[in-house]
DNA sequence: GTGGTCTAGACCACA
DNA sequence: GTGGTCTAGACCACA
């Protein structure tokens, strides 16, 4: 599956799975009309409690992001994908700039702070990119 | 006063003042030997509870960046600035790892970060700037 | 339980806490990877506040002591029982010291300091020994 | 002068001023019908503030190891020698007793804790010895 | 005035 | 149920 939690990020779990069920819809990991994993499954995946998944799926449901299938699940509803995608953009933008601006405040350069920010993207995207893909160049459309 | 709380960027307000005391330090906003704003002088500025700032304040002192002056405050200890600058690097670095891991596990590509990281610095910058520098390439322009 | 506060010697009472689990720790009363007592429920056998026992145990967390499982409570690190027996014994020395020296500059004579030491712990021993040993030099007769 | 402040130990300041005071008396550094120095003297050589003088030494009036000479300050009773005499012993024995409780209760053997204590008897005796007296032998007289 | 300790009680995320 | 955070307010020692 397509879930890691990170424990110590300062993040709610419940948040983090929102948000990454949010990103795999964006990234067609997760189609429209496609189901979710269920609660139970999940829960046992990511090793957490289930009334965790729980809340982070009422979260999606609230949000219209996904909805019901009387006794079979959860799926993925059609118009997500757009959605998704923007919201993406808007969450990972906003917590970028969450943490430049306080980095700003607290004294540091900007090009100070490009260059730490290049150096963990340097090292980060070699680990994921052996994992997700390879042919790095692609998907312009996808940009909002 | 150099303290601007966030209510809702997910850190305990307590762990937001450790980390601008920090951060003030290495900036030599706040110098060795200086005193600290009393618990009631910053709980009335940043409208929080003294407890708070309190429990602030005791794990700066646990951490040996400040030492108490007995009815009369808390002070910067010598040797803060050098083990603050440290702690300010790897503070925000930490936080920005967080924040680029999910990016990029979220399906973004790294060019694509780089220009959401830029357009941010570029337009906190500016307004951070008018405070704290003068030459600067960004785009005052662009400042909201 | 193991834990008793003692309200008028002046050390306070999430330090008597901290101490006593530290001790406990060292005399694997309380063994690594054993859950430490639940905030709620130490508050209540204690009759003290539920903030005051969540203080100590904020102090021990701070010192990688005790380490938290989310939900569930905190528990005993591994490589604490070391930790504990050195800090006990520093504790304890610590605390001897201060009231040796206090004494001894009092004006009283060292011999005479010591037969105080030795009337006090024949007759804590006593008391103690029907818990935690047996052959003892301790005269039972006198115990309180 | 024979005070000094250890600002460290967990005892109030005052009270440290109070049991100096009497340990003084029973001493006879400080003699029946002689004067404490002032409160201001005090203060500056203890590098306290007046006000903690001013509170222990009320806490001697209150308890009547000392009154007061209108317009000269504070003396010591008649009567006071053997009060001190016996409030020294016992609130040494007091600290001791708690102390050794602590580590009784902490899991240590008896053997133990004397070997703790002797050590540091030794060790502070000696510093002590080269300050206050000589020939260590003596004064039973004054043992309760 | 200063910080340190403690109580009382609320709400949150998580199990 | 668990701990973590925050508010509100009291009292203390010390300056």
């Amino acid at each position: 599956m397509f879930f890691s939690i990170d424990e110590s990020n300062g993040v709610a779990i419940y948040e983090q799975i929102v948000r990454q069920v949010t990103f795999a819809i964006a990234d067609e990991t997760l189609k429209v009309g496609q189901m979710l994993p269920s609660v139970r499954a999940l829960s046992i995946e990511l090793a957490i409690n289930p009334n965790t998944v729980a809340r982070a799926y009422q979260d999606l449901l609230a949000d219209g992001i996904v909805e019901t299938l009387r006794g079979r699940g959860l799926v993925v509803c059609s118009g997500s994908l757009k959605r998704c995608r923007d919201q993406r953009r808007s969450m990972i933008a906003e917590r970028l700039k969450s943490a430049l601006t306080e980095a700003l405040h607290g004294g540091l350069e900007a090009d100070d702070i490009r260059e730490i920010v290049d150096k963990q993207l340097n090292k980060l995207d070699g680990s994921v990119a052996r994992i997700s893909d390879a042919g790095n160049l692609s998907n312009p459309s996808e940009v909002k």
